[in-house]
DNA sequence: GCCAACGTTGGC
DNA sequence: GCCAACGTTGGC
């Protein structure tokens, strides 16, 4: 079981829209970047992760489970790019900032903290124990 | 809104 | 295969 951390704008895609989708929620699509996709080819279903809001938010904000494998990304014909399925699983007591991320020595080499720009990334064990405890939410 | 960091593209 | 130019992302 690995952990890893799914970032979207709350203006185009927010974390009440992946809770709306329910259980069965849906597919992550639209990365349009080697690395982020390499990491969905990674995943394997009953994997963890991070919601976080990019831009407006900057903050962990829910828990996310991995429920399908990698396949056809369904919003575009080129074959480059696939995407696993991912449900909303809880939501954060409360959110963590990137702000309070960054303040935290043991998260200095966080993805998040180290490439802000990728935008599907590995986490640590240790680091996704860290950022729930601090958002008072089980991991 | 600005700008730094990064990824991608295309000419050579 | 290198590198300059360009586009995009995301923090501030």
């Amino acid at each position: 079981m690995a952990y890893w951390l799914f970032k979207s704008e709350p203006d185009v895609f927010g974390w009440e829209e992946q809770v709306a989708l329910g259980d069965t929620g849906g597919e992550w699509h639209g990365v349009r970047n080697y690395q982020a996709r390499n990491n969905m080819r990674a995943m394997q279903p009953g994997d963890l992760g991070f919601f976080y809001h990019s831009q407006k938010g900057r903050a962990v904000v829910g828990i996310v489970e991995v429920t399908a494998p990698c396949h056809p990304d369904s919003t575009t014909d080129d074959p480059r790019w696939d995407c696993v399925d991912v449900r909303a699983l809880r939501s954060f007591a409360r959110a963590v900032t990137l702000e309070e991320i960054r303040a935290v020595p043991e998260l200095a080499e966080m993805v998040l903290v180290k490439n802000s720009r990728l935008s599907v990334q590995p986490v640590a064990a240790e680091e996704w124990h860290r950022i729930c405890a601090l958002g008072d939410t089980a991991p």
